[in-house]
DNA sequence: GAGTGGTCTAGACCACCAA
DNA sequence: TGGTGGTCTAGACCACTCC
């Protein structure tokens, strides 16, 4: 079953062994695999080649490990839907449910902006902005993470409790007419802060957008980074054919 | 500098130094960083430790190790754009560089279309479809791994060789009229399969983009799912505000 | 208290790279 | 040949969960 004299790490062949056991349906979803020990036992490896497999299986989804209790191969769960093509898709989502967003802020300070943001928003170095972070939820599960900077200048009388609701109700309310967002996607993994604030592990793969959204004069309004939680929530748009 | 009291892992205020040092500057994009040795005897920590700690830097793309040489920090490439909005945002961009997309045929089979994708597609159990692994590049840099799946139906006289140019072109050319695709994009860790066809290494995150693509008339044409290398190019489209 | 995973160690052998 | 990272070991202590 595990070849020690092959080039293939002995932790590769043990997840290659484990994998197939679940892919196969031999181990189902919620049930627990061995035991470190027991693999460690079974193979006559170390605990730690076999901790290395179970790992790596660990980051990609697959298993789900609990000090204490073992590990349990992930349950295929229904996930929400969000609309990742539209700047408002969590609001619109958590609307369309019959709820509202809950927001919880947990960074909002005005800052002399740094220099690479400056570019961005097109503003002088040194002039103040708006620094906030915020996760949004829906019954106490975080969807998103965002990190984000706006100039002073332009929204001169923001409050932190303006962020409790939806932020760009907000700028509406001030009769500023928000356009497009470029956006820029890529897969991450988080810092263990992002990963904290979305309850996920250390290690996780998450889905980042930085966006640069405009109002519909152009100028730039905002930039920001939305760090994704996959776990209950699944990410769409279309893409056009021609 | 490091507390081996702390609840905080050694591993983990390890990896936070090292961090520090390169957003600081301290530590410059080509810079090696200390091997694993210096750093257990500088910490009086094990080397295993050390490890632990430069391997998250390294899934996190911060630095590059490479076996005999050390461990470098990242630079930053300029990455090219392609658009993640359309079908075609690969073949489009390779195009407008005046070049012609380089298609590998990794594997190209008729087989029995199993049960999970005989529902996507709409078609009945046991039915032929084409399987299809193509890797996608510029100048050998490997851009996307496509795995796409296709009924035998529609396409009859589908041969390996319509592969190696554009697989809408040859579509396209058959008279049928390619719609809109549903896109589900994620952040994942590929399979060792997926990652050695891209030329990246075991564990680092990806871009996951899983399509259902539709023929102008309704029906389903292809489902298909495709990983974006992000080392080279990197993938935006436009949000709208409203 | 028994079993689980989380961390850490000190040492070993190996493959690879550069001088 | 010496230094680097890649792997692996056998053992240790701990925190946690469940009974």
């Amino acid at each position: 079953m595990i070849d020690k004299n092959s080039h293939i790490p002995i932790y590769a062949q043990l997840e290659n062994i484990l994998l197939e056991m679940i892919e196969s349906g031999d181990l189902k979803p919620g049930d627990m695999i061995p035991s470190e020990n027991e693999l460690s036992k079974k193979y006559s490896i170390s605990r730690m080649t076999a901790k290395k497999a179970i790992d790596s299986l660990t980051i990609k989804g697959l298993v789900e490990r609990t000090q204490g209790k073992g590990t349990y191969v992930c349950s295929i769960e229904k996930k929400i839907e969000l609309p990742i093509n539209r700047l408002r898709g969590f609001t619109q989502k958590v609307c369309e449910m019959g709820l509202t967003p809950e927001n919880k802020v947990l960074a909002f300070e005005k800052m002399p902006c740094p220099k690479n943001i400056c570019k961005i928003l097109g503003i002088k170095e040194g002039e103040s902005i708006w620094r906030m972070e915020r996760v949004r939820q829906i019954d106490e599960v975080p969807a998103v993470f965002e990190e984000s900077y706006i100039s002073v200048k332009l929204l001169p009388n923001l409050k932190e409790k303006n962020l409790l609701k939806s932020k760009f109700d907000y700028i509406k309310s001030l009769g500023l007419e928000i356009g497009n967002s470029e956006r820029e996607i890529s897969a991450e993994i988080p810092s263990d802060y992002v990963a904290s604030a979305l309850k996920l592990k250390r290690n996780e793969p998450i889905l980042l957008a930085e966006n640069i959204t405009y109002l519909k004069k152009g100028t730039v309004l905002e930039y920001s980074k939305i760090y994704y939680n996959q776990k209950k929530y699944k990410f769409k748009f279309i893409a056009e054919g021609n």
